[in-house]
DNA sequence: CATGAATGAGCCTTCATTCAT
DNA sequence: TATGAATGAAGGCTCATTCAT
């Protein structure tokens, strides 16, 4: 990650030489609030640049001064998007520090930035239609990022021996892919407003499974 | 499911010429295989018609006359895919009758089918980016479809106690939506290769869980 | 010289892969005509594309079919005006052995020629301004590809003495260099229905010079 | 001409506020070289304003407060550059009388300017190419200027006897176009330091001719 | 039936020019 | 007065679709 917090460098391709790029924070967010809504709404390719203009409230010219063109355009939109779930994520985590709680913590506030912007697993969806493997997935750059706060809890709870002996980092990937499968899901098939429950399915089984090892036995 | 085996019918665009549809099931085939290839290595808007003629052997214009228009022609081909899918499953379960051998066998076929076909996962991610929600995902409609099978087989399991008292359909989702995240987010990252064991991880996961319950206890 | 006429191989970027180049004849010279037309009459970047297809009587993807580029297009009628010319001039030397008869007839070939198509000034300065030295200069291509007939002129009639013992090449050159200054200014003035008599003025001083050397004396 | 020594009225379009021209001529200067640089370099339609106010030290503004618009800065430069060619031939003919002598140092001055300065070849190319004959072009505005000094020595020298019978006035001509072609094409065709010898050769056939008159026998 | 030449709507991008600061 | 951020008209090019052969 830079230092200013991007993830991805903004694609090298040498222009905009010495000048430094447009910087009002205020139009920059207005023109990826724009995009967002677009985006996820139309998809890339029908969604016009014209439109992102106008929506945002600024001239086509300004999207492309700030933005160079309209793949760029796009994977900021991811990036910033993606930015801000990893955000509620962390916040969420704050103070919790039992393993299974922060496990719970994690994938819920997932669940609820996804179900409060669905959008976002259209533009996840449309980065990888639309750019294939030129770059490399925004959503799992942040994995990467981010993963080792599980990787760690999960080797500990394994020592303590509250978690069973499996491989820690096979299972962050798993929870993490259960998780991406299940808000994929869940808004494909329209149910935006169930991803916190299925989720907690998602999460409960992801823990206990569902077999019935005879824990009753033990109680 | 349509007699002919196709689940979705012909996005009524009633333009269908009251002339007998084209029926040469060897040049259907060769175009829908062409699709495949290139739809999944270029993208829907990279892939033009004509290259898809030229590669299935035929003039531009027959692939109008078997498919209609280029969306038609898309999702023919992930429907076909798809029932590709569908039948290695079903194959594999033939003869498997205990309930977590099932669950086994129907994630591993599932895993096996995207270990040799990846670029099924690009097709399905297409389909979403392209046409949103105006047609319902194929990927789920196969699902509904087939999703009997693991119902009634975990409705059996809880009944018998070999399964905890869980709501047998929020499993069954739960099993594929997991199943989905851990393919596509395989393939994302580039490891088609080792989907196999990735799903491996999910599907145990899925029926003992992370957590350790002090069942060495009782063994 | 390619073997179907052409002077500059179509600019190999190995596009049209192994499809046959487009090849209605008629259309390919409407194409053509229009463009020297509405190049010469409002430059390269002040005609469209568009307004070439209209005036051709073709639609604006043809033009692309048949030269893939706006460039390719204008180097084509650069192309196809200056073989005109060429023939044009060649055709005026059958039959003319006599040296200065030979050299008085190409230049008023050159002449006539721009007299009855004076857009060809302005094509082969268009062509240097768009192009700078990306390409060498159709006129001197063609210069290069004719000139020998003139060298050899030139050095006989040297070696029988009825040339002054100067070096031929660059008598060609100054030749050459003064029928297009000629040309060229004579068009920018305007002056497009003098080049013959401008010319004729060129061709004597070029063969006499402005200076009496008391030839009076020896007649 | 001009008081301030331009040739050609600033282009009417009377947008000229009423307050007074600004008139740092450092300013000035500074913008015209860069404009003399980059339109030589890039053409008129590839250069953009921003290009030349940044190769100036100046702001965009800046430069359409002392030239209006793009056109006008071109007319500028190209109007400034021929200002300095008349004044390096005008003072290369300073003390020079015979006749002879006075056409090979204009000619020869003619020629190391655009030694000098081949970038002055492009900018008469791209005046061309731009305006059409919606200006009158500056290289002929010059010409006619200045051609008196010419007319007048061929007319003397006809009188006297030193040159043939001929229209002064067309020789003049023949004269310039030679010049202007030879230093034409001798850039065109990348020969930049060859154009002295170029035009000497020129001038010793605009002089000589090529035919042998037989005037060894005189000797 | 099959073909592929022809079409033109649609969209990204550039850059001259303006004008608020 | 000087600046450069903002604008939007303009045009090159692609490609789905049609239809004459």
């Amino acid at each position: 990650m830079m230092a200013d917090g991007r993830v991805r460098p903004p694609a090298m391709t040498d222009q905009t030489p010495p000048s430094a790029p447009p910087a009002d924070p205020a139009k920059r967010r207005a023109i990826l609030q724009a995009c967002f809504e677009l985006f996820a709404e139309r998809g890339f390719r029908s969604t016009d640049v014209e439109a992102v203009a106008e929506r945002a409230g600024v001239g086509k010219g300004t999207v492309y001064r700030y933005f160079g063109n309209k793949e760029e355009l796009f994977l900021a939109t991811a990036d910033s998007s993606m930015k801000e779930l990893e955000s509620h994520i962390l916040e969420s985590l704050v103070d919790v520090t039992d393993p299974v709680a922060v496990i719970r913590a994690a994938g819920l506030a997932y669940a609820d930035f996804f179900e409060a912007h669905p959008g976002l697993v259209e533009i996840l969806i449309l980065e990888r239609a639309e750019f294939r493997d030129s770059i490399p997935s925004t959503h799992l750059v942040y994995r990467e990022k981010n993963r080792g706060i599980l990787d760690e809890l999960l080797e500990q709870g394994i020592a303590s021996g509250a978690f069973r002996d499996i491989d820690a980092h096979q299972a962050t990937n798993a929870f993490a892919n259960m998780l991406y499968g299940t808000v994929v899901c869940g808004c494909l098939e329209g149910s935006n407003t169930k991803l916190r429950s299925m989720v907690e399915t998602g999460i409960d089984i992801f823990l206990n499974g569902v077999l019935d090892h005879g824990r009753r036995r033990g109680e």
